[in-house]
RNA sequence: GGGGCCGUAGUUAAGUCGGUUAUAACGCUGGCCUGUCAAGCCAGAGGGCGCGGGUUCGAGUCCCGUCGGCCCCGCCA
């Protein structure tokens, strides 16, 4: 660079700037050498401008200008001026000038790439997180991380604004048992023992609550061991914000306004308040507890109409105090035996036996259980579900949660085979009312639905103990088209209810205390209400992108498989590292040399 | 733990029923070219088909195993 400093970014000069002497530094997009006239693209973060290199330039910056290769690092000193008429590039937001380049020296040179730095390219997502420093330079990306920034400083604008304080949480802290899997850290000065990195705050924010902060928030990284998904990473960031002396509707209105800030940032105008739905009717009317309410296709009840049904899946259904529902897909009458076939393969993947469904046609009803339908029974499902000539029907007949998942998948299933689902639409809704417990078959014991230190509503307390599975918490979800980017709580601040809770998860009192015993401690000693919730930032950001995966708005990912393919990890490490750690590796590594990539 | 899809030049893909020297585009290298912006024209260099075994006279093509990537179920309080 010698004594050369930037005066602007690639991306700025434009009309107003016709005359001035200016100084770039960037990387070398494309280089068009016409012999003569020689073009190059600059690039950096701010965008794209064009350089022009003459013959007639002194300097011997034209023979310089003929070496440079895709992604040479430059710095040119040169002269804004307009560019011939009918040569502006519309397409460029500096496509109205162009740099007439007096002075050039070349920073750094680069090997030619894997990939072209363009943001249509479509490489194997394999070669682009191996070479993750060159994805990101293209400017979609770039873009995305961009905005992740607005929207984090918003995001601590706004809750600075409203009073809420940042405090900082550790990330060497105690294993829970509930919940996630823990990523563990073993101890070294503490043989045999392990830190665990935390799922959530929680009990960090509930605690700075006890300690009298009153609002506490934090844009910080949470841990979880399980596996990943298009929208799970094992390291992921949580808005995370707790109050004092709360409601939910306290929580609630806050936070829409938090909501409203972040979509600001992309230019959107929310108008809370959000549509509520509670859990019953969002599991009711949508199969899940998260519904994408960007289109019908809703779950009706048959259960009555069809519990004396000569169709025995039907009858036994009902009997068995389970629940007959179907969804009525307008046009679906056109569905050949193929879709049929692969809507049963998705019913069957979601626990249904099978998948029972009607055509209704000119001829009547068309369907193998038509035959044990009775003429009343058929005029019931009709006005139920309002279906029509031309229409399928598709029904659920189990116990209501398979019911109730199978037909809410089948109806997502459709929504995106049929185009149902409009793009360009924000639909969020709040789901309240969760249930306090669900009960595990496999551990055989009540679980929360929410996490163990959320309230239970207080109309329900007296249930705790006598009818577990009927009593409700105070937590509340926020969906975004079928998304969960959000979930809280009111929090126990009780320590007697916590007790109580604890118990009713199969949580020994011994046992609870090892493990929370600083919390239930804690409770005693003048514990405000208080409540909360979490935001996931990376899939708020993965919907405002309109990403395919959650990876795109996260700098550094890591796979399916939970590895960084740029950095190759995890890894084995060196025995004495162990030995210093008191670990000793159980089962020997499959030693593993990389067969792909660089 | 399970189901599905996919690995062929640097990249993206084609490769028929197993059959000569494995195609193309982009990129790359060189040349020509003074208004291009996916510059153009000409010439050229790149791979032995993720890896290992097997069947066969003969294997990108078939079989088995394995490694890796993606999507999903389970899991994710």
């Amino acid at each position: 660079m010698g004594s050369w400093r930037r005066t602007s970014y690639c991306g700025e000069p434009a009309s107003a700037d016709i005359g001035k002497k200016i100084c770039l530094m960037g990387w070398v997009q494309r280089r068009r050498d016409h012999g003569g006239l020689i073009f190059i693209d600059l690039r950096d973060r701010a965008g794209i401008i064009q350089l022009v290199f003459s013959p007639e330039s002194l300097n011997n910056v034209h023979a310089k200008a003929h070496d440079l290769r895709n992604e040479f690092v430059v710095a040119v000193e040169g002269l804004v001026r307009k560019r011939p008429d009918g040569t502006e590039n519309q397409n460029l937001p500096t496509g109205q000038v162009e740099i007439e380049v007096h002075e050039i020296r070349v920073l750094n040179d680069s090997e030619t790439l894997p990939f072209m730095i363009e943001d249509d390219s479509d490489v194997a997502e394999t070669t682009r997180l191996t070479y993750r420093y060159l994805d990101l330079r293209r400017p979609a990306l770039q873009k995305k991380l961009m905005l992740r920034h607005k929207v984090a400083m918003a995001t601590r604008n706004y809750l600075a604004e409203n009073g809420f304080i940042e405090v900082e949480t550790p990330v060497l802290t105690k294993s829970t048992p509930e919940g996630a899997r823990d990523f563990l850290v073993p101890s070294r000065l503490n043989a045999g023992h392990f830190f665990a990195l935390p799922q959530s705050p929680q009990l960090f924010k509930q605690i700075l609550m006890i300690s009298g902060f009153d609002r506490y928030f934090q844009v910080v990284k949470c841990f979880r061991d399980e596996d990943l998904r298009a929208d799970r990473q094992p390291e992921f960031t949580q808005i995370d914000a707790e109050m004092s002396f709360v409601d939910r509707e306290d929580v609630i209105s806050v936070m829409e306004g938090l909501v409203v800030r972040m979509f600001n940032e992309t230019g959107v105008k929310l108008n809370p308040p959000f549509p509520r739905l509670t859990y019953a009717e969002a599991v009711g009317r949508f199969g899940v507890d998260n519904p994408d309410v960007r289109f019908g296709l809703e779950l009706k009840d048959l259960t009555r109409d069809l519990s004396g049904s000569g169709f025995k899946v039907f009858a036994d259904a009902a009997a068995k105090g389970g629940v007959v529902k179907a969804i009525c897909v307008p046009g679906g009458g056109a569905f050949s035996r193929k879709d049929l076939d692969d809507l049963t393969e998705v019913a069957v993947s979601f626990g249904a036996k099978g998948l029972a469904w009607v055509k209704i046609t000119d001829e009547g009803w068309q369907s193998p259980i038509a035959k044990f339908l009775s003429d009343a029974e058929k005029d019931a499902i009709a006005k139920a579900t309002g279906a029509v000539k031309g229409d399928l029907l598709l029904f659920g007949a189990d116990k209501a949660a398979i019911a109730n998942t199978v037909l809410g998948r089948l109806r997502l299933n459709i929504g995106n085979r049929l185009g149902l689902i409009p793009k360009d639409v924000l639909n969020f809704v709040w789901v309240t009312d969760f249930p306090m417990f669900e009960y595990d078959e496999a551990e055989k014991r009540h679980v929360a639905v929410h996490h163990p230190f959320t309230s239970p509503m207080d109309e329900d307390l007296d249930k705790l103990e006598s009818a577990p599975l009927t009593v409700r918490a105070k937590a509340y979800d926020l969906v975004l088209n079928g998304s969960e980017i959000g979930g809280g709580s009111i929090r126990i601040h009780r320590s007697d209810v916590q007790s109580r809770v604890f118990e009713m998860l199969g949580i020994k009192s011994d046992e609870a205390h090892s493990r929370f015993g600083f919390l239930l401690d804690a409770l005693k000693f003048g514990t405000p209400p208080h409540g909360g919730i979490a935001f996931g930032l990376d899939r708020v950001l993965s919907i405002m992108t309109a990403s395919d995966s959650i990876r795109d708005v996260i700098a550094f990912p890591k796979t399916q498989k939970g590895t960084d393919l740029m950095t190759d990890a995890p890894s084995v490490v060196d025995q004495k590292q162990l030995d210093e750690l008191f670990i000793r590796v159980a089962k020997k590594q499959s030693v593993a040399p990389s067969s792909t990539g660089a």
